[in-house]
DNA sequence: ACTATATTTGACATTGTTGTCTAAACACAC
DNA sequence: GTGTGTTTAGACAACAATGTCAAATATAGT
């Protein structure tokens, strides 16, 4: 899943509450318009904006964090050679 | 990644080859200051970089990788929650 | 010490990303 | 239609990261 459909899937869920930007835009401390881009894909969503995301869309924190995080890895790194084996060193390490 | 560790270590294999920045810079296709900075930490290593490394600095290409990859990883979501969980998804997905 | 080479440093231009601002486009009630 | 609130678009400044260049510093070799 790309960024910009993760925005979208945020911007239907913002939709669904009847919430408007200004009020999760309010939430992430940024504006409407930048609420708006990452809502389509033209912005990067930070990962700290998860959490206030998760709390004002009642979405499982947990569970959104887990899935934009793990999109955002392979977003980054899937065509990098590899990529399993690092994953896999990274998990012994922590 | 910034990590003045992994420059480090190159530098330390390069200085053991005795082969001067200027032959290494080149097959990076940079500038010997550049070369310097990476090895001093002052400049990230790009991920595209690690293939010609590991050739001029006969070091094996797939461990220097992993190794690489890993660390950028570690340092970019170290601090990120649920990162476990995100990486074993990634390994599912991928 | 002198010279040549190697390395590092700092200033700089370039590039990419970010969020804001203003205004335009849109939706929808009245 | 008019008016009100919402969303989007585009231009902009702030900021960070990159690599280069030229100058400064360090390291050998003789």
């Amino acid at each position: 899943m790309k960024s910009a459909e993760f925005g979208a899937y945020l911007k239907a869920h913002r939709e669904v509450k009847g919430i408007p930007q200004r009020i999760v835009a309010h939430a992430l401390d940024v504006d409407t318009s930048t609420l708006s881009k990452i809502e389509l894909g033209e912005r990067q969503i930070s990962i700290t904006m998860i959490k206030p995301l998760s709390e004002i869309l009642e979405l499982d924190y947990k569970e959104l964090q887990i899935r934009f995080l793990s999109e955002k890895i392979i977003s980054e790194f899937k065509d990098t050679p590899f990529l399993k084996e690092a994953l896999q060193l990274v998990l012994k390490k922590i």
